[in-house]
DNA sequence: AACACATTTCGGCATCATCGAACGGTGACC
DNA sequence: GGTCACCGTTCGATGATGCCGAAATGTGTT
């Protein structure tokens, strides 16, 4: 791992948390010295990832917007999801979310709008805390290292007063979320919004991500016709990645612990 | 400048280009070793900018798309063009973009539906070569250090069969902007579509981007009514930037060769 | 007008990235 | 099915390069 790379993206994430730094916040928060942030900072900007306000303060630049759409359209997972999203919104009348792990985060990669079609907020690019939401639970669950890194901290956001950040409780619903191939969340990451997402996994059965469904709290469905909808778009999508079984067994049978 | 910090973005937008690489490949188009190329991806990947697929090539990562949404919440000029360029769109009904410059291209920060309700591309993000859009003549015009660097170029792309590749010819078009306050152009980048632009202004008197409509060619208006639409948008626009004057008398008398 | 803060520049030192070569793995072709 | 060739990855020595402290420049404030 090259250190000044790795502190140059630390750099772009800092930015992306608070949107505007001074040079000083910047490497204070860093826990560097001042120059040693310039000199890196400097060089972002001079390739257009990071630009300069009037005031002196950086935030991030046009540069990394070009970098985003074409993460988009060569996302296999993605193209692959597309129009079986599409069909999963239409038959659910839900709102539909893709998304894939990122450090302790799930970013969405895809958004159907609920078809009813009232105004809504494009949701790609967002970036949830994993224990925060179905996606990130539903990942979680098959993938064991990565649980057990994030049920390591004891620092959990808790985003709602709904959100489980203890480690026991936490543990316990991955592993119901194992047995039923499905993960569910009410209220927990935002007020008002339950989910029930499905894990995808890739040839090599690796949880490559995941597809749910975003309800209001207060209409969710209590038929299993919807459970069943989302994960057979999950089983379908694993398909076409390459899984040759949903869920693997493997995973099933180690658990968190392997 | 760090060296190695440059290397990773030469990398990014290596793979920005080519939407897939090899790892030998990349080396190539960076005239660099193997092993240093590694070095860098390696980093680079461990913070999820880039991905690797199962047969072992490099693509960016969804860390990118992380990035990109804040960029576009957190952009001032695309902050205070979303209300003008709405109601431009709906006077025009033309779709209307704002694009901001980087290196020789022009990046598309804000893209307003034609309001025909047609099925049309969000175009946010994507790039085009500057001399091949009335986004980037509005902005090269005024911007002489830029036209500068790009007119001294003798390769420049040729998008279309109208694209405008000749240095002479576009110092020529460049000064006819001066002098109108605004930018044409007609099948240079996409053949069938035209535009029409004009640029913005910061309070430092600098051209920091350019607002636009596109419309297609057979139906180009001849009225006069939308080429001040267009210019009384970028003025608006311009002066919630905190610009003085429109356009800044220091730009026009020095033209392309201050 | 003078101060205080923040950003930028500069140069010496030691670290850190770089590079060539060797290793291990995979796919292709015979 | 075996061998070959290519590709990605690891490793270690070298010296170039990024790192950091301090000084200097610029900016906004009192």
């Amino acid at each position: 791992m090259i250190q000044s790379v790795d502190r140059a993206i630390a750099i772009l994430m800092e930015l992306q948390g608070a949107r505007r730094l001074r040079l000083t916040e910047l490497a204070l928060r860093l826990s560097l010295p001042n120059s040693t942030v310039h000199g890196i900072v400097a060089t972002l900007v001079a390739r257009g990832l990071v630009e300069q306000d009037a005031s002196g303060r950086y935030a991030l630049g046009p540069g990394v917007l070009r970098l985003s759409n074409v993460y988009l359209d060569s996302n296999e997972l993605r193209l692959r999801s597309l129009s079986w999203t599409e069909s999963l919104a239409e038959r659910s009348g839900c709102a539909v979310r893709v998304g894939v792990p990122l450090g302790d985060d799930i970013v969405v990669i895809h958004h159907v709008f609920r078809p009813d079609g009232s105004h809504q907020m494009r949701e790609i690019g967002i970036d949830i805390p994993a224990h925060g939401t179905a996606l990130g639970k539903a990942v979680l669950a098959f993938d064991p290292l990565r649980a057990e890194a994030l049920l390591d901290r004891d620092d959990l956001p808790k985003l709602t007063g709904r959100t489980v950040v203890d480690g026991d409780a936490l543990a316990a619903q991955l592993t119901a979320v194992r047995e039923a191939g499905l993960a569910t969340a009410a209220d927990e990451s935002i007020l008002g919004e339950s989910e029930v997402a499905a894990p995808i996994f890739d040839a090599h059965d690796v949880a490559i991500g995941a597809v749910g469904v975003v309800t209001t709290t207060s209409q969710v469905p209590t038929d299993r016709g919807l459970l069943d909808e989302v994960r057979r778009t999950a089983v379908t999508i694993s398909r076409e990645m390459g899984a040759a079984s949903w869920p693997p067994r493997a995973l099933l049978e180690r658990g968190v612990s392997g």
